[in-house]
DNA sequence: CTACTTACTTACTAATTAGTAAGTTTTTTT
DNA sequence: AAAAAAACTTACTAATTAGTAAGTAAGTAG
C-alpha cells in the first residue's frame, strides 16, 4: 500500500496545517515581517523548534503559504458551482471572496499583504505571487469579456486592461478598510458594480 | 534673535534630513517593519544612537516621515501652479505624481507601503496616515466634482466614490508596478484615462 | 519484538533589534 | 573668552530573532 487516503471528517487539523492557517491569519492580519516563530509556537502550544520542523526556514513558510493559496485559486476557478456561472455571477462570486476577507476582521488579501513587502520576500515566494496575480487576472478577464459579448457586463477598453483595473481596485479597497473602516470599501465595491452592470 | 533662517541654497542637508530622506526611501522601497536604526546609521556615515538622538523611538520616527508627507500634501495643493489648473490638468498632475513613484525604482506610494501593516504601526502613524488619505481623497473629488459639471470629466456616480476608487486603483496600481513590472500600471492608468476623459 | 520514521522538546548559538546612559566634540550664544 | 546648548560617539543592556543539534516519545512496518 503506497498512501492511505481516508475521508476524515475534517476534525482535528494537524500540526502542520495549524501552522500555515495561523501564519496565514497573522500574515493578512499584521504583515509578513511582523509575525515570528515565537508568535506562531506560543500560540499553538507548541516549541518553535516544531515549527521550523515543518517548515526549515520563515522563506519556506512563507511560500508554502503563497502556494496553498495558488492551488485554491486554481481549485476554486475550476469548482462546477464556478464554471456553471454566468459572467455577472462569477464576478459576484468574486466580490463575495474579497467581501468575506472584510467580514474577518478585514483581512486584506494576499496580494495586497505583500506587495509592499515584495523585495524583501524569498524569490520562491516572490515567483508564487505573481503566478497567483496573473492567473487570477487571466481569469477575470475572461468572465469579463464573456460579460460584454453576451451584454450582461458593460466597460470600455481591452478585457485585460479592465480585469488589471479591477483586481487592483479590489485588493486596494481591502486596504482602505483596514485604514478606515467597512465604508469605503462597500463604496468602491458599490461604485465598481455601478460601472460594470448595465 | 529667535531664530536665524537664512536661505541656503540647498546644498548640505542636516542629518535629520538625511534620515527622513534614507528613511523614506527604504519605507516606500521596502516596507516600515524591513529596516532598522543600524540600516539607516550605516548608510548615514553615523551611529545608531544619533538617529536616536533625532528620533528617539522607531514610532517617532514614523510619525515624523508620514507627517512630513501630509504637510507636502497641504503644500501641493495649494501651490498656485496646482490651483490655477483645470480640473483635467489637475488629474493630469495627480496621475504625474504616481508616474514619479514609478520612475523612482517603482516605489509604492505611502498609503500602499503602510496599509499592510497599518495594525502594527503606533497610533499617532495611524491617525496621521488616515488624515493623509482623507484630504487626498476629499481634493480629488472637488477636481472630479468640478471636472464633471465642466464637461471635462465623465463619470457615474457620486464624485467621493468615484475619487476613493480612482486613488485606491492608484495605489493598487503601484504595488501591482512592485510585483511584476511597469507594464500592468500603465495598462491601470491608460484604463482609467480612458473612462474619465471624454 | 526490532528497526525505523515521525513529530516533536530541550538547550543552545550568533546575530540583530530598540533603546539608554554617560561622556565628548562642535557650534552657538552671551 | 566662557557658558551653554546641540549633535553627536562609546559602551552598554535586555529582548527577540532565525536557526541548529541532540535527544526523546510515540507510532508504524517488517
Amino acid at each position: 500500500m503506497i498512501t492511505k487516503a481516508v475521508a476524515i471528517p475534517a476534525l482535528a487539523p494537524d500540526t502542520r496545517t495549524r501552522i500555515l492557517d495561523l501564519a496565514e491569519t497573522l500574515l493578512l492580519e499584521r504583515g509578513f515581517n511582523a509575525f515570528s516563530y515565537q508568535h506562531l509556537a506560543r500560540e499553538l502550544g507548541v516549541k518553535p523548534a516544531a515549527i521550523h520542523y515543518h517548515f526549515p526556514s520563515k522563506d519556506d513558510l512563507g511560500t508554502a503559504l503563497v502556494a496553498r493559496q495558488l492551488r485554491r485559486l486554481r481549485k476554486w476557478r475550476g469548482l462546477p458551482r464556478v464554471t456553471n456561472l454566468g459572467p455577472v455571477q462569477q464576478l459576484d462570486a468574486l466580490l463575495a471572496v474579497y467581501e468575506n476577507h472584510l467580514g474577518q476582521d478585514r483581512r486584506v488579501c494576499l496580494f495586497g499583504a505583500l506587495a509592499a513587502d515584495f523585495r524583501t520576500l524569498p524569490a520562491p515566494m516572490q515567483a508564487e505571487l505573481r503566478t497567483f496575480n496573473r492567473e487570477l487576472t487571466e481569469w477575470l478577464a475572461e468572465v469579463l469579456a464573456v460579460g460584454r459579448a453576451t451584454g450582461t457586463l458593460r466597460f470600455v477598453g481591452s478585457p485585460a486592461a479592465k480585469s488589471a483595473q479591477v483586481l487592483t481596485t479590489l485588493a486596494g479597497a481591502l486596504q482602505v478598510a483596514r485604514v478606515h473602516d467597512e465604508t469605503p470599501f462597500q463604496v468602491i465595491v458599490g461604485q465598481l458594480r455601478l460601472e460594470l452592470l448595465p
